[in-house]
DNA sequence: GAGTGGTCTAGACCACAGC
DNA sequence: CTGTGGTCTAGACCACTCG
């Protein structure tokens, strides 16, 4: 027993999952715990019920239980502690980035991307690029150059190159939706990407396009993406307004 | 089977654990696989062995085997295919971001790092600090400023608050060792952070220190870390110099 | 249809925290 | 000592991919 003052551990008389459901059961309860945490009925701070009694009173094993909550770690919101328990973390903030492209983002914040075509077509493989998507080096790739809007500013400058012949894009495509929507819907399946963050000043071109003054901190953020055989399929080189722009992650130990 | 040309599936025949070992088997499992992944024996491209028979290969169960390539897809070096099998991921870059310091970060590159006390006091917490760090606004706070150096060059400018009792800390510790390090020796133990990367121009004062030119691009790093209580111990905000310094991370969907 | 990873179970024992 | 999470087992069935 835990002295007094501390808050009361959560009632899970609440949680219950659908079994005919296709979605994972632990995924469920991931989603019932995580509504509990940001509706507040879990406040920060509050314990869990133990994975053994969380399992019995929802009526799964513990190793289902415990993998929802595994989830809910590696998002930071919860923390454990051997021998004392799981709690809820004290923070607002939970936006963990994610393998999405920043046209999802913007939807989802409700800020009218908008899309801008620059230029689309092929270009020999720079030695950068070649080592990127593990083809020779001036091999053909594919390079589209965007700028993005949200609303009437211009946000970010994106040029993203794939291997020639991986997927046929329209044009006119590029403009309506995000790229990893359209590589998904050709068929890649993106399943991991490696980024790098950085920043530069604005060159007069970069700063003429994004409407910033030359010498402007941009963003800039290299990425490669790989399928899910372990290809590279897509390497992008971005620059975002770092007035405008920035990542948020969460890192947790292990 | 799969149709001639693949590359051959691993032989586990060299996978061996220690049960008598403190470290859990599954991440014995996972260290041998990532040795041979970096090793060249398992190349880039290659499948594993399903993972029924690596299990019955190595000696351990099923689930104990699928956790240390979890693991390892997590971080990047395997992606798998339900109905396919487990691949080698074609890339290079191998190094995600985890929760260390700087300072541990510089000394595994072998670039002696040595660090500037700018100041060390007590302050009032701004609406930022005090929303950050979860305490009164205007409560005092522990305020350490410090810059970074890597051989003779400014490469950092940080900025840390933890709240006011927490730990007591020597100034001269601060100049030979990782913050993350002092507080974990003073009992802090860190599980999760949450931090934002952007870019700003760099002002007179911070040019003079960083060695850079007023306007010069510096990426920004706030991070709130919070302990295994979940409960916010230290707010930082960092400026790198953008020349000598960038972000690198690994996402993986789900 | 054969082979793969994805999910789930019902136990077991251990390591650690805190009284 | 008790209670907690950490690890591990030996199965089971399902969903998906590909020939």
């Amino acid at each position: 027993m835990h002295s007094g003052g501390e808050a009361a551990v959560f009632s899970t008389s609440s949680i219950a999952v659908d079994r005919a459901s296709p979605v994972p059961l632990y995924y469920q309860v991931a989603l019932e715990l995580e509504q509990a945490i940001v509706s507040g009925q879990l406040p920060a701070g509050s314990r869990l019920e133990n994975e053994i009694a969380l399992a019995e009173s929802i009526g799964l094993s513990r190793p289902t239980v415990r993998r929802a909550i595994e989830y809910l770690v590696d998002r930071g919101l919860l923390v454990r502690k051997r021998g004392v328990g799981t709690q809820v973390v004290q923070s607002q903030v939970r936006r963990p980035l994610e393998l999405t492209s920043l046209y999802d983002d913007l939807s989802r914040a409700g800020k009218e991307p908008r899309t801008e075509v620059l230029s689309f077509g092929r270009e020999q493989a720079s030695p950068a690029v070649a080592r990127a998507l593990q083809v020779e080096e001036g091999a053909s790739v594919l390079v589209v150059e965007r700028l993005r809007y949200t609303g009437d500013e211009p946000l970010a400058l994106l040029r993203n190159r794939i291997p020639d012949g991986l997927v046929t894009l329209q044009e006119s495509e590029l403009a309506t939706a995000g790229f990893y929507d359209l590589l998904r819907r050709a068929g890649v399946r993106i399943q991991l990407a490696s980024q790098t963050v950085g920043a530069v000043a604005a060159n007069a071109v970069q700063a003429r396009l994004l409407g910033e003054k030359r010498g402007a901190p941009l963003l800039t953020m290299n990425r490669t993406a790989f399928d899910d055989e372990g290809r590279p399929v897509e390497y992008g080189d971005h620059l975002y307004r770092a007035s405008l722009y920035s990542f948020e992650l969460v890192l947790t130990s292990h």
